[in-house]
DNA sequence: CCTTGCCTTGACGCTGACGACAAGGTTTAG
DNA sequence: CTAAACCTTGTCGTCAGCGTCAAGGCAAGG
């Protein structure tokens, strides 16, 4: 398979698979023209990597899931340094969580703050919008 | 008030400063020597570009609190202007607290299932951490 | 006069995951 | 012969909010 159709398969771009390239993280052959040619395994460690990336994941974080499906694991998820970097990241979401959710209560409090500023300011009949 | 104090009472960097008086945030007034002069109130709006920029707004999001500030409020965030972001930044954090929860359970599945991977590939003797 | 400590504009660096070219080789079909 | 459709490496651009020099002007104290 060349790069062509590995990427059309894994629904991304030759531009991308050669900077995962150059970036380690998949080892394609050469034939003798000097082309990419991959193995059909090769699909699967990209979905991976796309997968990951798609829900936050750095490129870095991405390395132990790919070695772990090499590794000849269903997932790669089920190696030890992916479930170092799954703890880590769910940490870290957890914590923007927490972070968000505090924006969003300021948001909502500044909101409503305005809302109340402008009944103020130009009072309504009683209570109710036009 | 010239950029130097300006920037510590602001607790920023008067690269931080020119950069905002750049893209049109702040205008300060000249002295003869060219140097930038700031008056007090410049200090307020500093401090809620600040706080907007913390909480992940973009600069342009940041114009209309300026604009409302200058225009005499007591806060930045009760003109119209004003509100209309506030209202488009909380449907972008409602969002985002979506997706980001998405992602978290997909984490706490992946993970749950590796533990699950490694009690099956690695058992202990019976149910029990060392 | 010299140093110190402000200030000025200008311009490049950084982070991440690519997109978009440029300039050229290869293979196949017509 | 040539056009089409692949492929190659290399380099610059993108977004945002600054950090970090560089090279120089201005003011004041000793």
């Amino acid at each position: 398979m060349l790069i062509g159709e590995l990427a059309e398969r894994a629904g991304t771009s030759t531009r991308t698979l050669r900077y995962y390239e150059a970036h380690g993280l998949v080892h394609p052959q050469r034939s003798a023209n000097g082309y990419r040619v991959y193995d059909e395994a090769e699909l699967r460690v990209v979905q991976e990597i796309r997968a990951l990336l798609d829900v936050g994941f750095g490129l870095d974080d991405v390395r132990p899931f790919v070695a772990c499906l090499r590794a000849g694991n269903a997932s790669g998820g089920v190696c030890p340094d992916s479930v170092l970097v799954l703890r880590r990241k769910l940490a870290e979401v957890d914590d923007y969580l927490d972070r968000l959710g505090a924006v969003r209560q300021q948001l909502h409090t500044q909101l409503t703050h305005a809302i109340a500023h402008r009944e103020e300011t130009c009072p309504r009949k009683r209570a109710s919008a036009p």
